[in-house]
DNA sequence: AACCTGATTTTGGTATACAATTATCAGAGG
DNA sequence: CCTCTGATAATTGTATACCAAAATCAGGTT
């Protein structure tokens, strides 16, 4: 019963996929731009690269491109895609939808921890807007979108914001250096974690549509800006 | 002009896969519960009765397996997802912010074509409700489908809703003869389609939410009636 | 310049083999 | 009978070699 793998000492994971793996790395190199859009790739070289077979780079390469991150153009390459403000705003557009909903569903459903978890963000990002910390908002914000996810309670949901969180990750790394308003954001988020930690599904959904009019603002001020 | 096998048309297949097709197949049989749920599969066995090799099979069946039509098992196989109502409400949660949008989008966005489109299906559809026509709505009803996907111009909504699209089909294929009132929902479809024609997004959108609560009322009468 | 032509590269797909893990089942022992 | 044990089978995960189809490109020919 009680298959205490206390230590697991020489390679880090047997529990985790080769394609798991793969696609993590990928993903990664993607969206910090270590793989630039435009950039060529193919299967034989990432294999070689990542020391990886073929099979778990195809099916990693394969979720890549329903994400959007990749475009896989059938005989000829595989290329990693651009970033184009347009469609960031199309992206946007779904993200507003399933988020104002997460908001909602987190305000109704989550648990006692969650609820504490939630307020914990809340100070710490109204602390990283204070002190314009950019590390600490950083972490904040991956805790937020993680607990978000856990305490929306619907899977569903999760898959389909996990769909568009690879394009949206890029532009911000892009981006957020050159004209975000780091302390707004903070706050913005500060609002949307205390809401739900409050259990006030409206007041969760219209501070999470504030945050995303923010966000959208910003946006299509790259937009203008190219 | 080559290999004659009797039974298969070899036409139309330079143009898709084997992923698709395997894809296309597992997920027909599926959704109409040919492939009931908690039923068994593997690999090598779907390999051979499709005649597909074992790669495509895999791909097709971690598509299936992120819309939560299978669960996959490491090392122990793989089995259909049972049909779970408290399951199916929460996809309709999803299911209402994305169409409501799309909805929303398609109004704004629409071209000549779609919105003259959108009219033909309107009058199909409240056709449908007159002579009660199982067959005609189920026909306009994919069309519908189709062409909100179309007329939204926004692919990553329609990636989030296809996400979703299988396990709400095989949903309504169990349930719809039994309690469904098709007339009513022929017209809840129409009033949808008459607003996005008429450009009027605030009214595709109400339409939009009355669709899915009289779906979700549905859902819920399955879970009482359990 | 325009047009073949063949070599090269790439993904799509098949087949096979092996590894890691789990299920199954027969049989021994109580 | 029941329970434990160990061998065996089954299944997915992964690697690899190979071929096919298609796109690209570099020459060569006209």
């Amino acid at each position: 019963m009680t298959t205490e793998t206390a230590a697991k000492p020489v390679s880090a994971n047997r529990t985790t996929s080769l394609t798991d793996r793969a696609y993590r790395a990928l993903e990664e190199r993607i969206v910090t731009l270590d793989l630039a859009p435009g950039s060529v790739l193919s299967e034989a070289q990432l294999s070689e690269q990542l020391e990886i077979g073929r099979t778990p780079i195809r099916e990693a390469l394969q979720r890549l491109a329903r994400e959007g991150l990749i475009v896989i153009l059938p005989r000829k390459g595989i290329l990693v895609s651009d970033i184009n403000p347009s469609k960031q705003l199309l992206v946007l557009e779904v993200r507003r939808e399933i988020e104002r909903m997460m908001a909602r569903a987190g305000a109704e459903r989550r648990s006692d921890n969650e609820r504490q978890a939630f307020l914990e963000i809340a100070e710490g990002m109204e602390n990283a807007a204070r002190d314009n910390d950019d590390i600490a908002f950083l972490r904040f914000d991956n805790d937020f979108n993680v607990l978000l996810a856990r305490a929306s309670h619907n899977e569903y949901a999760v898959g389909a914001i996990n769909l568009l969180n690879g394009l949206s990750r890029r532009f911000w790394y892009l981006h957020y250096k050159k004209a975000a308003d780091m302390p707004l954001m903070a706050r913005l988020h500060a609002s949307v974690a205390k809401a739900i930690a409050e259990g006030d599904a409206d007041a969760a959904a219209n501070a999470s549509d504030a945050l995303v009019d923010y966000v959208e603002t910003f946006t299509r001020a790259t937009v203008g800006g190219a």
